[in-house]
DNA sequence: CCATATTGTCGGTATATACCGATAAATGGT
DNA sequence: ACCATTTATCGGTATATACCGACAATATGG
């Protein structure tokens, strides 16, 4: 038995739901060689349109240099390209045709788990959810919704 | 201004809610040098009084590989030990004399924290979200609450 | 125009996390 | 007792993530 301890802490409930979660999406994208977190990426830049590395990381909130590295990972698998952009410092993403078939072909694969797991969360509880994640970072303290 | 993108991937929100937690939670811990994810582990080993890795990646649901390696880094900052248990293949894990105090004086940091977020979740907040967060574990399916 | 600040990226280092395969020790069936 | 299985841990390898400091290039104030 020795049943999972539930743990009263945010922090350490939303990491543990977090690994599980991702588990399951990563299953999921195993097929196409890829994790959630990259997808994540692909769909990010293929929307923001040959972004720099910080725009990226604006939009996703993510470190600069985490990005970098994660782009290097996709770069070798050869789903992503880095070319100079007009600034001499600045580098500009962009899908490979790969990346953006691959990309297309996984958003299949995700569309199923996450109608999945908002079925899990029953009626309102998907949006509920956003709703207290946001309400998390201070942040988000003016604006909701 | 460049806003950050609100995703509507399950994984990505719980990911971006999770880095922001743990970054609050961890800059409440760095004066006691430890971050949030070791008080969480200092804190299940006491409780668990002397627990093998295997039995604390069962309470914690982590992999005891893992754990594994985030053990030998409380180790060495000399905040846990590791002893051959009865068994002579297992090791068990116990809180030093350091360890102890500053699981102590980090818990009241924790509070601190734990309440200021539980207020922005607003009255049943905490609840509801501990109990979505459940729902998407197909672990879950049966017990709730 | 130049000195200073700011911006964009990268490398070093560190934690958190997982999966797989090795290995050693314990257990169980015959 | 013996062989097969299961258990406990560890090492290799890989991704995700952050912070800090270097460095180059651009922007800005005087």
């Amino acid at each position: 038995m020795a049943e999972p301890f539930k743990s009263v802490c945010i922090s350490t409930r939303l990491r543990r739901a977090t690994r599980k979660a991702n588990a399951i999406y990563d299953h999921a994208m195993e097929k196409h060689g890829i994790t959630i977190a990259q997808l994540s990426l692909l769909r990010t830049i293929r929307r923001l349109e040959r972004p720099t590395l910080n725009q990226l990381a604006q939009a996703t909130e993510l470190d600069a240099s985490t990005l970098g590295r994660n782009m290097r990972v996709l770069e070798k698998a050869g789903l992503t390209r880095f070319e100079p952009g007009q600034d001499k410092r600045t580098r500009v993403l962009s899908l490979t045709e790969k990346g953006d078939a691959i990309t297309d072909r996984a958003n299949h694969d995700w569309d199923r788990v996450q109608s999945d797991l908002k079925s899990r969360l029953g009626p309102g509880g998907f949006d509920t959810l956003f709703q207290l994640l946001d309400a998390l970072d201070p942040d988000n303290e003016g604006r909701s919704t």
